[in-house]
DNA sequence: GTTATCTGTCATCGT
DNA sequence: TGACGATGACAGATA
């Protein structure tokens, strides 16, 4: 504490009781440092009064710190020293009248030091601001996406069309909210479909256990070979429907549509097929197709055409071609009591067992990839709120530390002009001034104040 | 033709 | 041990 940075006025505190203590106003103990030191001018004028009160008040600067020195500049912006001790300290000569420190600090510290400051703070709100802005519109953009997602009017609607579309035939009812009209495929499709040729060797067979399960088998590779991906279109080739006419993303958005999750018309299809394809989905009749079949889609031709039968996803297509005698929902949603019960119930190939399980398996994996992807946007969504508010308390700091600084600095100011003024009235013996260049002013823990010479400090201080 | 996005699927891990 | 959910990675389709 016996020595500090450039910050500090020369206002330091003796190890012990110096030797001539020199008393400098009336009312405040001070020692004369040397013997017969007195004040100039025995009748304490007011101003000096009032000025080395206002000193002793400030006395407690004496142990400041600026806080710029105790933590890592960089973080916020750099600091140049904040007050600039020309004149005083180390400096080496002084007039007996010099210039306010305050007019000093104004011209120097104030423009050399702040006026760099804040240009970094207005830099760092232009970022932030930027930043906000950047961020709100990906929230915007985000937040719009999730709650697109969620379309819960058409979950509404499909919720009651499921409802009501609960099933026929079926031994046990499902109480499955997410059953959907597609259950009501006849999967053994007989008649029609017994010619029905698989497109599982021909299209897209990525839905194919690659190892998890045995090989399954379809019409075409009853020893369940597995084809490799191909695309869905290099070659479907159906016999019970416009299948081959159907582009992928129609068949997507079937295979959603038996989706048990919230959003059933994913924000994908809204936008690709537009409020038609909504309100074609809305208004779907689920009818009973031309083979009997309680189907719907949203890709319906109009009335009056041979109805498009629903694209059938490629598990759908392989329950068909090995006459899985349930319903995709029932498989995929049934808990797994219910499912083995349903299982039980009848007698399947090592081939129909394996496919019904992988239909379960990529099923339930389905929803929970999009329950997952849901998550993840709504945890960005989130992280995205709290950046902001994170960039918005840091500008509030710096803002803040920014004031702090100003505040210091007009108080060091004002010390620095008290400590002038004060050296301006002391005179030694002689009735000459003290220099504030071998001079300083020092309190002891008692509150006294005591004239030392900087050549005593030194060796005070090398004691 | 390239790129971004969406979606289904698989593999893997943990419960 | 099997079922299941979560999630990263990949591939295909599409705008």
């Amino acid at each position: 504490m016996c020595s500090t940075a450039n910050y500090v006025l020369p206002l330091r505190r003796t190890c012990e009781v110096l030797a001539t203590p020199s008393r400098v106003c009336g009312g405040v103990p001070m020692p004369s440092t040397f013997p017969g030191a007195r004040p100039h001018g025995a009748p304490q004028d007011t101003e000096m009064d009032v000025a080395w009160q206002e000193l002793m008040a400030l006395s407690e600067l004496q142990e400041f710190e600026v806080p710029g020195e105790g933590y890592e500049p960089t973080q916020y912006q750099t600091m140049e020293p904040m007050v600039s001790m020309r004149g005083y300290g180390t400096a080496q000569t002084h007039s007996a009248s010099p210039p306010t420190a305050c007019e000093l600090i104004s011209a120097d510290t104030y423009n050399g030091c702040y006026s760099e400051e804040v240009p970094v703070c207005h830099h760092q709100g232009n970022n932030a601001e930027a930043t906000y802005g950047h961020s709100e519109y990906q929230l915007n953009e985000r937040m719009h996406l999730v709650s697109s997602q969620a379309l819960p009017s058409l979950t509404a609607h499909r919720e009651q069309m499921n409802m009501s579309g609960n099933s026929q035939g079926h031994r046990r009812a499902s109480t499955f909210f997410s059953q959907g009209p597609s259950q009501h495929m006849q999967w053994t499709a007989h008649g029609q479909n017994s010619h029905l040729r698989s497109a599982d060797d021909l299209e897209s067979d990525s839905g194919l256990s690659l190892g998890s399960s045995p090989p399954l088998a379809s019409p075409d590779n009853p020893a369940g070979g597995v084809p490799g991906r191909q695309s869905l279109d290099s070659g479907m080739t159906y016999s019970d429907g416009d299948a081959d006419g159907m582009t992928e993303h129609a068949r997507r958005a079937h295979a959603t549509s038996s989706n048990t999750q919230a959003d059933a018309l994913t924000l994908r299809s809204v936008k690709q097929h537009g409020q038609a394809a909504v309100l074609n989905y809305m208004n779907s009749d689920f009818g009973v197709s031309s083979r009997g079949s309680s189907q719907y889609n949203i890709y319906t031709k109009p009335q009056g055409s041979a109805s498009i039968p629903a694209p059938l996803s490629r598990d759908e297509r392989r329950a068909t071609s090995l006459k899985i005698p349930f319903p995709m929902e029932k498989i995929i949603n049934l808990p797994v009591d219910d499912f083995n019960e349903l299982l039980t119930q009848y007698t399947l190939t090592d081939s129909q067992l394996a496919l019904v399980r992988d239909i379960r398996r990529r099923g339930k994996n389905k929803v929970a990839a999009q329950n997952c992807r849901k998550r993840k946007l709504e945890s960005i969504v989130h992280l995205e709120r709290e950046l902001n508010q994170l960039h918005g308390q840091r500008e509030h700091l710096a803002q803040e530390r920014l004031e702090f600084q100003h505040s210091l600095a007009f108080i060091k100011c004002r010390l620095t002009d008290l400590y002038t003024e004060v050296f301006s009235h002391l005179r030694d013996e002689a009735g000459q001034p003290y220099s504030i260049d071998d001079y300083s002013l020092q309190q002891t823990p008692d509150g006294k104040i005591y004239l030392v010479p900087h050549t005593t400090m030194s060796k005070r201080e090398q004691c």
